[in-house]
DNA sequence: TTTATTAATGTTATATTATAACGTATCATT
DNA sequence: AATGATACGTTATAATATAACATTAATAAA
């Protein structure tokens, strides 16, 4: 099992998560003579801002006031795609929402716990889900492509702070 | 494990999903004292006409065409909102889609088999999988309230047809 | 059976998310 | 420099979803 719930629900050095996600970006685009460019640099940068997913349109609002000028969402629609096609983002379908992938060179579940107090998002890759997963739908006989797995739930800070409020 | 696949997957009497749903439905309401009006009923029975989901937009033109009269977008998201409440209904995130439950009664792993091709999506209840995310959860000490799983590839009709013409 | 209360619907407007279309600029190759 | 491919700017619009408030219908009380 591969997770980043820890940094994600802990105080941390959050600079070194965003100086990974670039230095992965870098390294995955020279690889596949894909090109990073300023604007998705920007957008990728953005995203890496906290561990919580962002919409098309927030991203829009902090790419304008970052490069001091308008925005139209196809630009941010762009970006997002490439990012997308990389694997170095991953769109969260229930929150029409955008997040940074912590390992985007490992083997996926695209398996997220979503605090829905928060906000705040944890990636889990995860051999036995897909497994098992893969040995349902070969029992259907339903060829398998691709997954998206979203749990909903209290991170633990937010676990423990309503944990805290019922008992004061 | 608990999952209408056979019957999402191959040709069958519908009208036996259709009345079951129907039933269930009258049975859940009837239970829970909440009414059944025409338009929910309506909007129901629209989804089940198949076993592929349908849209807001979808369901706005058909129920329009079945009543003859223009039907305003807060219609069609009224009655989904009532029959999603229930349980009769889910959501599919990444299509922005609706489908009807197989079987609303039972324990749910909100977890879908979506067919690329044709769009045929069965559902599939397996408490392996509903232990295994409960367990990941509890190791990373997030309070799991709600999931939503969603694999996406080829229906056993869709994959054979993808064989087929590879073959030939 | 009137009256009050609540639940459901009708209606209009608008918010939010996403894409289409087309021209311009930039980059890589020759 | 000429060419073709990729990325971006810009405008418009499509697709999905909600807000707000008036009206009607169903239920409950008087
Ligand atoms: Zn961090
Ligand atoms: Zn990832
Ligand atoms: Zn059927
Ligand atoms: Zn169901």
């Amino acid at each position: 099992m591969l997770t980043n719930s820890r940094l994600v629900h802990q105080p941390h050095d959050h600079s070194r998560c965003i100086n990974a996600a670039l230095a992965s970006a870098n390294n995955l685009c020279a690889e596949k003579n894909a090109r990073l460019t300023a604007t998705r640099e920007s957008v990728l940068r953005l995203l890496w801002q906290s561990h919580q997913p962002l919409g098309a349109y927030q991203l829009q609002d902090r790419l304008s006031k970052l490069l001091n000028k308008p925005v139209a969402p196809a630009t941010i629609y762009r970006a997002v795609d490439f990012l997308l096609q990389l694997g170095l983002i991953h769109r969260i379908a229930s929150l029409n929402a955008y997040i940074g992938c912590p390992f985007p060179n490992s083997e996926h579940s695209n398996l997220f716990m979503i605090c829905t107090d928060c906000g705040s998002t944890a990636e889990v890759a995860h051999n036995t889900i897909n497994d098992l997963l893969q040995s349902i739908s070969d029992k259907a006989h339903f060829t398998l492509k691709s997954q998206s797995l979203e749990l909903f739930g209290l991170c633990p800070q937010c676990s423990a702070d309503t944990e805290e409020s019922s008992n004061g």
